[in-house]
DNA sequence: TTTTTGCAGATTGTTGACAATCTGACAGAT
DNA sequence: ATCTGTCAGATTGTCAACAATCTGCAAAAA
């Protein structure tokens, strides 16, 4: 006799008071209304929720393990920001997992599944044939996500939430660089062909290309802003041609 | 201008109540001092370890976001029970970690680095032969957390650790089968072998396979386990107790 | 008997107060 | 001028008390 539940009542189930000061600061943390290394006070954001200061250290302590802010001893609570090394690290470890999302899909993916991710990617051609990079992103974010949904294992699917949410205090990562969203989104045809052909291998290797693709665009985009940042704001077009010169394998195979 | 810490001083700079409590009760967890479903009391572990509530939440707060407790509003927490559905995705995940493991170590694992691997191997051998299955099973634990240490990517270490842990709290894993330590073994034996010889892919897969291997023998002993639990003790009383166990777990709605 | 209702104890949720620590500035000494 | 010590304000760490909620049991009602 499960009884069936109302909306309502599981949303007070589920919320107190700590979950969602934890929820209200992640998504000020994620909008960008905190920048990475910004300190957050305990009194402040308690007194601006309307609550006391257990809960906010509550929801503190959740976000250090989530990974999205640094708490010193003391000091107090830092809005985490990612340096390029481990953004580096997150795109290696993504690149494995889009990699099985790719070869659990082309196995297991329905009729119904691949229509809505066409849907999304012919949304995302139009968004980058208009030069909105802004509706772009966002497309994008919700294709690899729903992608990763699809591929049906819930533990991948929640790390993969939780790397996205590290990358996005990567704030490098602002690539409103509308030249590349045609590239983009001619591998993301790539991957849906090769999922749609249910070849587990190619798209595998189509997923995985893709994500170690944007690493490298990241990386180009980081060494670029460096360059800026060095040679004086005033410099816009010969800093750009710093060279690449970091050795990364953009190609499994040898 | 950057100082050298005094370790003492580290040591003293991060760890606050919280953070001892927390590594306390996850200590104890890990251990199986609290059996999975077990419920924690606040104002019990408060007092077991000298401390006020306050802490006690917060170190909650941080061992729910690690994924080894789970949090009923105004019911209290509970050590987690990871099901069988769950385990296996945590094999599958980290197959494909563990493959990028092997792959980056065939590339880059040091002389030194290969030696130390090698006395694990050899150790645990040892251990296979003496049937020691707990002294196995730590230094297969080592082996495999020295392995994605050494591949080096900060961030996959970190998931890795967590996927251990969380895997540990899935109690029919206390596989003492004496019977399968020299398969398992002769896997290491190959991936070693894999690494040394430089080929990555060989190693990725040696290591993929691993695996897969391990989670095929967890789910063939889990089924094993539940025949065992259905016909094992049969009589009538037995049937009943089945029962009770189903429901162990107090839902919300009755 | 079976179901419902209404405590009483136990446990969690939240708060405000107090203690410990850090930060930045200012005065005085070298 | 630079350095050192002290101090006030701000912020975090910890605690104990109070409020809200749940659980289990026993009495009352069906």
């Amino acid at each position: 006799m499960n009884a069936v539940l109302h909306p309502t009542i599981a949303l007070l189930q589920s919320s107190s008071l700590t979950t969602v000061v934890q929820q209200e600061i992640e998504r000020a943390i994620l909008v960008g209304e905190y920048e990475p290394g910004c300190k957050l006070i305990e009194a402040t954001l308690a007194l601006k929720l309307g609550v006391s200061r257990g809960p906010v250290r509550e929801a503190f302590r959740m976000l250090e393990e989530a990974g999205l802010v640094r708490v010193e001893k003391n000091r107090g609570v830092f809005v985490r920001d990612i340096p390029i090394d481990e953004a580096i690290e997150i795109f290696d470890l993504r690149a494995v997992m889009d990699e099985l999302v790719g070869r659990q899909l082309a196995k297991n993916i329905t009729p119904m599944q691949l229509k809505e991710i066409k849907a999304l990617v012919d949304a995302m051609e139009k968004s980058a044939k208009a030069e909105d990079a802004y509706n772009y992103h966002l497309l994008n974010l919700r294709f690899h996500d729903r992608l990763v949904e699809m591929a049906g294992n819930r533990k991948l699917t929640e790390i993969y939430r939780k790397l996205i949410k590290e990358l996005s205090l990567f704030r490098r990562l602002n690539l409103a660089d509308g030249w590349l969203m045609p590239i983009s989104s001619n591998e993301h045809r790539q991957i849906v062909k090769a999922i749609a052909s249910g070849d587990a291998d190619a798209a595998g290797k189509a997923m995985f290309g893709h994500v170690i693709e944007s690493k490298q665009r990241t990386i180009e985009n980081d060494l670029r802003r460096q360059a800026r940042l060095l040679t004086g704001p005033a410099d816009s077009s010969a800093a750009t041609k710093i060279v690449i010169t970091k050795k990364e394998r953009p190609k499994r195979g040898k």
